[in-house]
DNA sequence: CGGCAGTTTGATCCCGGTCAAAATATGTGG
DNA sequence: CCACATATTTTGACCGGGATCAAACTGCCG
């Protein structure tokens, strides 16, 4: 494996107050990963053994139900961590982790958490922050859903997407990875059929630009007011 | 204020390992409080200046959104702690925490957590267990919210009440507090009216009885049939 | 006993799920 | 480069769960 340059780590959040020699060190144990789009990184309820950072692409983390339907619970952007399930105290993944498109990641194992936590500075709070930011944002979900409608829910759950993992274009801001209507749908709690007439009617009305796997956002502002009712 | 025993922390899952001077300590620190059923221990995004144990009764967690419906997150029951944002690393609660019925709670400013975490070997591990075990229950409720029906969202909210206050009676286990169709409403993410259908034929049933303000679930069981569908 | 909080029940309506089929991209091997 | 298989999207028709509106009923407390 070819040596990995400490500026990787260095601005980010979990990392940022650590010294070179420090981030070599954690560097020197990481090992990294390319997954193709749609690859599993993780899956649900397997012992966790890895933690995992993100360095390139977005990671799409899902439950599957008994009955074989899928939700769709975070995306991950690059530049965090995922797979932390020992920092809430389980020893098994919650869900499964799945690459939205081509990714690059780093991940260590699990029995380096404990060290991790300990020896660096700023490591521990930083990375309970992200683990605060995604309970926000669960609760958000949780609220969203017990009460808007699915136009409210999938304006939101764009802009979600847009605000962490946009990419601006001369049209507007691009989600920056593959995304199908089923995808959509599953982050809203709905069904591709009703995700294709509402996106259909945002791109009659001029909200939205959007060819296959591929949504462009052009008024955010316009698909805001909507998601607020 | 009058001395509080040792023994109310003892056997608590955060305190377990602590020895009794430890303890004492803790509990010297520890500010006391009753409070009647509906009254708010602290409210949303007030700034978090501290975090709570609960001694005796069930503390409902609730959020309020812009046009003012409530959704309800959490019932806590005794013995746990409550609002301890800090963990997360926030400086602001971030829902309403409302007594379900007549509580007792100790607490201590959040400028104390810190130590906790630090000084007392256990407090952290087992703190982030229940965040954990809180995360999950966040998660299985999008799950079901996304995936299921009213119905069984019912089922499954009385379920998971009479599991963490359910108390043995004669006819059943009985949720140990005040509970009305609206709560239940608001925890499924429905309507009072709702709830009343679905809850009056579960009674025809024989599933369970309930007065004004009172559930008994007869049936467990066939009511977790229900709720997985 | 009056008044309020909680519950029940009925009637109606519509959002959005379901079933179905066609249209449009993408990819693959010959 | 074309033909065929497959994945994604679109659109239509239908209907049912559950919200909404409305009103009566029941216990409970001062």
């Amino acid at each position: 494996m070819h040596k990995l340059d400490e500026s990787l780590l260095s601005p980010l959040p979990p990392f940022r107050q650590l010294q070179k020699p420090q981030i070599r060190a954690i560097l020197d144990q990481a090992t990294s990963h390319r997954f193709d789009s749609n690859v599993s990184v993780f899956e649900q309820s397997a012992p966790a053994r890895r933690f995992f950072l993100l360095l390139d692409g977005t990671v799409r983390v899902v439950k599957i139900t008994p009955n074989g339907e899928q939700v769709t619970f975070l995306h991950i952007p690059s530049g965090q961590l995922f797979g932390i399930a020992q920092a809430l105290g389980r020893d098994t993944y919650p869900a499964t982790a799945i690459a939205a498109c081509e990714i690059l990641a780093l991940s260590w194992p699990t029995s380096l958490w404990r060290e991790f936590v300990t020896d660096y500075q700023g490591f521990a709070t930083e990375t309970y922050k992200v683990v605060g930011d995604r309970v926000d944002e669960m609760n958000t979900r949780i609220v969203e859903m017990s009460t808007q409608h699915v136009e409210q829910r999938i304006a939101r759950a764009l802009l979600r997407l847009v605000n962490q993992s946009g990419r601006r274009t001369e049209d507007g801001i691009e989600i920056s990875f593959p995304i199908t209507r089923k995808d959509v749908s599953e982050m809203a709690g709905t069904t591709l059929q009703t995700v294709s007439r509402l996106l259909s009617g945002w791109e009659k009305d001029g909200l939205i630009t959007s060819q296959r796997k591929k949504i462009i956002i052009c008024d955010p502002h316009r698909l805001t007011v909507l998601g607020d009712l």
